[in-house]
DNA sequence: ATGCCTAATGCAATTAGA
């Protein structure tokens, strides 16, 4: 079972692009970031066109997430974090889908830091590492997966030195990346590649795809007994490179049905 | 320190992204 998470940047403006992408990588499940679409302009007839069941919680301009399966029924279990009833931003999507529980986000980017914009990126995710922690109490093979907004170690930065004051590398951000993840999630795609560069997101600016001048921003995040059936986990790279592309690059993971034999120390 | 680019809104220039 592959799933994927891939930050669109404008679900219309990128339409071409995201089919592209999904019948080339063909994911079982993605879940999309910053859909830029108010709730009636998703493109359901034509991601339907390629065998996919949608979920998607829209917003006017900004934000925006979506689910999609061409693997079973999508079973959404909540729209928004709990917590704040108040918050319109459209961030989070939750469905069980094929046996597995999908958390799908889009962290608040926080800058400028300090600031309004920071204080609701550390309370929103305040709010999303109690969440995961019920999640992972629930022993459902569960994960959270979408664009965290967090370079977690200075290996998933280009040029780190210059990251140390931003809303996405700065050490109270990471702290609680860590915090998170010390629940007991596994960082899928670092476990797969544990000494590589590698980035999911190039700057439009300064030709920092062909520079190779990225971050690692989005991440899939798995429960224990997911983390046992994990059998591969890559970047599409090349869709960064493709016309009118989003600046984030797809990221996917590869699930056995049945947990792997583990060696035991 | 700022612009470099791009989308949405809406038709100019602003807001936001990371």
């Amino acid at each position: 079972m592959k799933i994927a998470t891939y930050n669109v940047n404008g679900v219309n403006g990128r339409l071409p692009v995201l089919l592209r992408w999904l019948a080339e990588s063909q994911p079982d499940v993605a879940v999309l970031q910053e859909l830029k679409a108010p709730q009636d302009k998703f493109p359901e007839a034509a991601v339907r066109d390629l065998g996919y069941d949608a979920i998607w919680h829209g917003q006017k301009s900004w934000n925006g997430v979506a689910m999609l399966s061409r693997v079973g029924e999508i079973h959404e279990t909540r729209r928004g974090l709990p917590g704040d009833p108040d918050d319109t931003q459209s961030r989070y999507i939750e469905a069980a889908v094929n046996g597995i529980l999908i958390g799908g986000l889009y962290m608040p980017n926080g800058n400028p830091r300090p600031g309004p914009k920071f204080e609701y990126k550390m309370t929103w995710f305040e709010k999303l590492i109690e969440h995961a922690a019920g999640l992972l109490e629930s022993k459902l093979p569960v994960m959270l997966a979408g664009d965290f907004n967090v370079m977690p170690t200075e290996r998933d930065v280009h040029k780190p030195e210059r990251w140390l004051e931003d809303a996405l590398f700065a050490p109270e951000v990471r702290e609680a990346f860590f915090r998170l993840t010390g629940q007991g999630w596994t960082d899928a795609l670092r476990t797969i590649h544990p000494d590589e560069t590698i980035y999911t997101f190039f700057d439009y600016f300064r030709n920092a795809y062909a520079r190779n001048a990225g971050l690692r921003i989005d991440h899939l995040l798995l429960s224990p007994a997911l983390a046992d059936r994990l059998v591969d986990a890559q970047v599409d790279r090349d869709v960064r490179g493709w016309e009118k592309t989003s600046d984030h690059a797809p990221v996917w993971i590869e699930l056995a049905d049945k947990p792997k034999l583990r060696s035991r120390a």
